[in-house]
DNA sequence: TTTAATCTTGACAAATTTAGTAGGGTATTC
DNA sequence: GAATACCCTACTAAATTTGTCAAGATTAAA
């Protein structure tokens, strides 16, 4: 159940990005480097951010991308679900309505799948950028 | 991040399997059509579940699947890492050893993988067959 | 205004996984 | 020996993953 190189790419963009928080814009080939993630395609990774509100682009010399609201306010939640889509082992625990399964009640596994998404979303959607800096900082300040 | 077919429809049949425990071997053929389940499909998980040690097959007339252990012993988290592999949300914080990432210390997004691995195992392994068994039979009662 | 940096879009594609289907072989029982 | 049921392997269509590549649009700065 590995998390494909979407979410993971993804997340390490993010907390660059958050690193940077209002201190302007940052190119993307900067953020490729500094987390070893191709630049062509953390370009598509970074436009399913942009559409989901997360980040926002700045164009031309000088520009890059830089995130809209600062790092305490975004989760790891709201960063994975835009990459991966929703953090669930199965449909019928998702947010979204799900009326495919009706068996509902007849269903054996899905008292399963809604204690696992509720533990997931228990720490992601608690779990901000910010936290996640803090930690990176406090782990370094060890070495 | 939603679970293969493998994961969901294997601990379906391992459900019926828990059901049946101390009845005597029950055929793949009643398994599948009861959680409709394509019968050859069925039969490729429960090699892996049979290689797993999980269940143990009678061949012949009357013959079957049954589990190995009683239902209280096999938990929701030995099914799924049998068919799913590892239940954590990148390879650097799975059991095995994993020296590929040499990043331990430089990498930004092992902790909140080492915090959702956790929250997730605190779910799948103290949950057994037997407490899926037992939900479901409360949650009929209610009806 | 030219240039260079940077974002934007879309096409392409190899490799892998998923979700089966199909069919022949083997063991056991009645 | 016929019926039942497991066992094993091969095949495949579709989707997803994980990128690569090229052309173009936009803007800042010289």
């Amino acid at each position: 159940m590995i998390l494909s190189t979407k979410g993971r790419y993804g997340l390490k963009a993010m907390f660059e990005l958050g690193l940077q928080y209002g201190k302007g814009p940052i190119p993307l080939k900067v953020i490729a480097e500094r987390q070893t993630i191709p630049e062509n395609y953390l370009e598509q990774l970074i436009a399913i951010l942009r559409k989901a509100g997360l980040v926002k682009s700045v164009r031309g010399a000088q520009g890059g991308y830089l995130m809209l609201r600062p790092p305490e306010e975004v989760t790891v939640g709201q960063v994975l679900l835009a990459l991966e889509g929703p953090m669930a082992p199965a449909e019928c625990v998702t947010d979204s309505e799900s009326p495919k399964c009706k068996l509902a009640s007849g269903c054996v596994t899905r008292g399963v799948w809604e204690k696992i998404s509720h533990s997931i979303h228990d720490v992601i959607d608690t779990m901000t950028l910010q936290h996640m800096i803090e930690e990176q900082i406090s782990t370094i300040e060890k070495e």
